[in-house]
DNA sequence: TGCCCTATCAACCAAATGGTTGATAAGAGG
DNA sequence: CCTCTTATCAACCATTTGGTTGATAGGGCA
């Protein structure tokens, strides 16, 4: 028996890669594509509709206009075929979203082959993948509590990204140069770095701002 | 006539893709692959010793542990095949060092097939290929006057952004914490900024970092 | 040869930033 | 009711950063 598969990526080029990858282990069969999150919703009501749903969706995360992590929300709550995210980026806001939007695993496009077909067939399954190096980061973040900046610390940081200084920003959130320096001294403790540059670093990289 | 190419890419799967896309040509023949820049040079002297070397080399650009532009160093500089970068990076310093490091061409691999087929062809004939993407943004790097950036400078940026104090940096880079200081000057006033903070920002706006 | 650019370092001063303590007030939650 | 969080502000001080001036040295170019 075969697990049929729907990809969903925006690079031509890899979708050609899973199709060559899959047809050589024989067991899994493309029957959809599409080449981004709102194209992915189209066809898998198609499909769907025409009674030939896929058992599972191999999705990628960074594409335009719709992303992966919407799909894959939307997907999930429609009670969907699980998903599986394909994909390049490692950050922990890129993990932790697709996990809470519903994806059933996760793995990086530097994986071998083998890899790929295992994992799908443990999707397809209802089985949860999770390659060892996006599980290591899971697990470093349970380790290191959660960012959780308040709404105002957020809007200060925002602020704070485009380089201004205390006294401007100041005036741009209607506080005093004080306040700022609180908000600040909090956003750093929060994030664990002592400067505000290391801040907009960290903030980008857990995709705060 | 067949052309003869050579992939370099760390992911399998965009390697299992370019064989497919080329194996439905059938004009372009992969006859050597590598997984990264360090094993490319390897296998390009193997083949090359049989007397089989390629007409063209694709060639991703991050890869562990030798990077595509070293490696497209060394391959031109040894008179090698000419190399055509195929990566999702469009930042200008990765662009400008790419055609510095001595590319032909420069894709992006959202790039549909068809485009992918003509500009291997036109590497292999020694023709410059850019993707209208990347023109656009080698456009906007003349248009705008300049910022033109030393290489020690654009070091210092990169260092900057993950939120080095001058005294980290003057460790970093093996300089005193008194040259930080005089190449943060210059970059300020090649900005047009008066701050770490807004150097930052602005260097990733003209994605320079 | 002389000039400009890059890269390096030093000393000095003013301004910005970071760190601390303490205070007030509103709202959420047990 | 009490506690915690958030948001606001003040005063103080140490450290960092920014700005300036000046100096040395090598490479490239006219």
């Amino acid at each position: 028996m075969t697990v049929s598969i729907m990809l969903v990526d925006d690079h031509p080029i890899v979708r050609a890669g899973l199709k060559a990858v899959f047809t050589s282990f024989e067991d899994i069969e493309v029957i959809a594509e599409a080449s981004d999150g709102a194209e992915a919703l189209d066809v898998l009501q198609q499909v769907t509709q025409n009674g030939t749903a896929p058992d599972a969706v191999i999705m990628d995360l960074q594409m335009k206009p719709m992303n992966g992590i919407e799909a894959c929300r939307a997907i999930t709550q429609a009670g969907g075929p699980p998903v599986l995210v394909l994909t390049t980026f490692d950050t922990q806001s890129d993990i932790v979203a697709a996990v809470e939007a519903g994806a059933l695993g996760y793995l990086l496009k530097d994986a071998p082959p083998q890899q790929v077909h295992d994992a799908v067939l443990a999707t397809a399954a209802g089985r949860r993948t999770l390659s060892p190096h996006i599980t290591e980061v899971l697990l470093d973040r349970m380790r290191t509590p959660a960012p959780d900046l308040s709404p105002r610390e957020i809007e200060l940081l925002q602020a704070l990204a485009t380089g201004a200084t205390n006294k401007q920003l100041a005036k741009q959130l209607f506080i005093s140069e004080a306040t700022v320096k609180t908000h600040l001294v909090h956003i750093y403790s929060k994030l664990g770095v002592d400067n505000r540059t290391a801040a907009i670093g960290v903030a980008r990289e857990m995709r705060l701002i």
